[in-house]
Parts: structure tokens; sequence; C-alpha cells
DNA sequence: GACTGATTGAAACATGCGATTGATTCGCAA
DNA sequence: TTGCGAATCAATCGCATGTTTCAATCAGTC
């Protein structure tokens, strides 16, 4: 067990350890644990097979550390940060949209997006080396949701705002991990149209009206400016 | 490209073919395709490994054989038939609440579940074997759906109904795609606690609150009786 | 009982995989 | 230049996998 050679601070041109990071980080957002190979990954990186055990040791312990950067780049938020910072006097109500305007972002348009595909790959199908990431990534989010929840509707039943919770969170991940099925069903234009910013106003009013606040997201009609569709 | 031997009908005790079939639909649902071996669905069939390539050319076709039989008896409709059949007089809200309550029961406790969840990861990573079975499978539910909503509000914006059933499914898969997750972070015990009952009824009232019927969902408490609430 | 086709069994084959080796090249200080 | 560690490379090893083979066995028929 010798010591694993660790990359120089983020100044110099992307060596080799970089490079295959992120072939690595690529390839298993696409295919998956197994089907990755890592002549592939080294194919990708431009390095040569012997890389990935000189770098790391093999094979997991490589996923393992392409796991751990794509859960730090995925977005700009470190562990232990806070994160959400909104100003901490905004209403419960414009926090609650807040959250859901950031997350369809960063669902619909992440700072890195096969960082999230890997993760979100991880999610569906969790592999043992994946609780701490889950935990530190999701976590925090999870209960700035519940923070909310709980500011606006005090000393409701924690089940009830539990589900609460997960009916935000399910509409919003529902774009993200059922694109394809629902482009096969409803053909790919039609869900293109629905940007991150539809989305966000569409969960936005369909929560605030199943919680009191707002008006049914069905009485106020779209405005058909030149999008053609019946 | 000789012809494959086809089961005969069932009436016999389940023969070579049929426990090969059942085998892989649990090793597949699983593991995936890559991780699960032929040597493994074959030990676990009891079978010897040549009985793959007898009755199956190989691992692919085998593959596609058993989503195209899981997806017919993932619940009990087949192809073709209506994937729903209320009372055709049964007022739009009650046709959405009995969707919903429909859909809850079949994720929540499916008449076979390592079919179902065989498709589930077809649904979150399609191949190109998946496109017929999705069509088939789902399609008729979202049609179905979508039908509900426009007898609901009729000349409402296509694309405000289908995010609106976006939502109404985001709602209830979240349980089912996310569950390892919100275990991880809520503990399994609060989740367990959160029954199909509960989830159905949970996604009516928001959902229903949302589209303007009935009161908002938090405006009315839980009432904590033992544990099973009605 | 002997023939015939369907089915099963154990063994082997070919391939691609992850992992490893040992020589070679590179960067750079002495 | 020389020397030395770091980094790279082609080549290979052991192994698990999907697939194939072919003989053995079974079920039914004449």
């Amino acid at each position: 067990m010798t010591e694993l050679p660790t990359s120089p601070p983020p100044d110099t041109p992307p060596d080799a350890r970089h490079r295959v990071l992120e072939a690595a980080e690529a390839e298993f957002a696409e295919k998956g644990y197994e089907a990755a190979t890592v002549r592939d990954i080294c194919r990708r990186a431009g390095a040569n097979v012997a890389a990935v055990n000189y770098y790391f040791r093999d094979k997991d312990t490589l996923y393992r550390e392409t796991l751990r950067v794509a859960h730090e780049c995925a977005d700009g938020e470190g562990p232990g940060q806070p994160a959400f910072e909104w100003p901490a006097d905004l209403a419960p109500v414009d926090k609650l949209g807040a959250f859901i305007r950031h997350m369809a972002m960063r669902m619909h348009a992440p700072a890195r997006p096969t960082a999230l595909q890997l993760l979100m790959r991880e999610f569906a199908h969790p592999s043992p080396a994946a609780q701490e990431v889950i935990l530190r990534y999701i976590r925090p989010k999870a209960f700035a949701l519940r923070g909310i929840l709980e500011e606006m509707f005090p000393g409701t039943d924690p089940r009830r705002l539990l589900m609460v919770g997960f009916s935000v969170i399910g509409q919003i991940l529902f774009y993200r991990q059922n694109r394809p099925v629902v482009e096969l069903i409803f053909g790919k234009d039609h869900v293109d149209a629905l940007d991150a910013e539809m989305v966000a106003d569409h969960v936005t009013r369909f929560t605030l009206a199943a919680l009191g606040h707002g008006e049914p997201v069905t009485s106020r009609k779209v405005v058909k400016s030149s999008c053609q569709d019946g």
C-alpha cells in the first residue's frame, strides 16, 4: 500500500490525473459503473491504461473519487456551507418560491451536467459508496425545505409536512428523472418547450395553491403569444 | 438461425424456460443488465448455462423477452385493453382521485414487484430495447390522465395541463424512485410509516387543492389516533 | 426394445475485462 | 552531462463472462 500521487493545486494545465477523473465522470455518468471500462476512460482521457492504477488504486477507488469530486462540483456549494442564502427577512412563502426556482434551475441547467447525471444515477440505485455523498448533498437541502415549511405552517403534523416536501421535490425531479420517457410519449419538441423557467413557475403556483396561497393553477389561462400549439 | 422452442401453455409445472425467465427477471431487476450474469441467472433457476442459449438465443434476447413478460405481468392489464375502467358517469374530480389512488397502489404494492422494479430501471435509463415497452406500458396511462384533466378543465392551455399531469405523476413516482435516498435521510421508520393509502390521500388532496377543488392540505390537521389514520 | 427428437449436462472456447509488470521517457536539480 | 525520481507506455497476466459444443439423458412412438 504505497502513497497515491495527488494532483498539484489547480493552477497548472490539466494533468493526466485530472483528465482521467473527468473522463471517468463522463463515462460513469453515461454508462454506469459496470458498463464503463477503464480502457474507454483512459482512451477518452488520452492516457494510458496504467494511469488509473498509478493515480488511483483501482476502478472502484477511481469511482469513489469521481463521485466525491462530482458531489463537490455539481453545484457551487461546498460541504458544510449553507445550501441556500436568501435575505433572512424574506417571507416564508417567497422562500419556498425561491427554493423551487433554485432547485428547478439546478436540475435543468446544472453547473456541471455530467456530475449531476452521475449523482442522479447513484440516487436511483445507490451503491454502498454513495451514502456519504447522498447525506452531504441532499440532506441539507431537504432540511432547508422542511425548515421553510415549518416556518409557513408551525405546529402542523410532521408527516404532513414531510409529504408536502415530497410533493414539491417530486414535481421538480420528475422532469429530470423521467425526461426520456416523457420525450418518447409526448415528443421531444413538446418537452423541450418546457424550460426551467416554466417548470419553476408552474411548480411554484401549483404548490402554493395547494397550500392555500394564491389562486388555483387552472384559473388563469396561459397567454399564447407566438408558440404554435392548440 | 433456427426456431427457438417456446413453452407449453401455462398449465404444466414451471419448466426450465419459465424458471430461467423468472430468475432473469429477478437478477436483472436487482443488478441491472451489465452486472447480472447468465451464470447467476441459471444457477438461480436451477438450470444449466446452456438453457439460455437453447430457449433464448443469447443474453440480449433473454433480456428483451424478460422485459416483455415483465411489462405484461407488471399489473393485470394487457396491451390494448383500457388502462382504467370506472363507471363512465363518475365525476371528473373523482376520476382523478381514482387515478391517483390506483397509481399509488400499483407503485407501492405492485402485483409483481420484481417486474415493476425492472421496468422502473428501464424508465430511468432506457435501453434501445425498451421503447416499445415504454410506449405500451405508460402511454395509455398518460393519455388517460390527460383525458381526465381535459374533462376537468376544457379549453385550458395544453402545456399547462401537461405540467399538471406531470405534477400528479411526479408526486407519486417520487416515493418509488427515491425511496433509498429518503430512507437514508429521514430514517427507514418514518418512510415506512407512509403507506400507499396515506400517499394516495395526500397527493389527491394536494392536487385537488392546487386545482381549486377542496381546501388546502394544511388547513386541516392530521388526527394522530394510534398509527393509521383514515 | 429400438428409434427419434427434445432437453439437459459438463466442459471448453473466445473475448474482453481489471490489474500488473518492467522497461522507457521526461523533468530537473546537482 | 549525469543521476534520479516521477510519469508514461506497450505488453501481458489472471480471470470472469457470454457463448458454443457435443455427448448423455429423457419422453414418446413404432
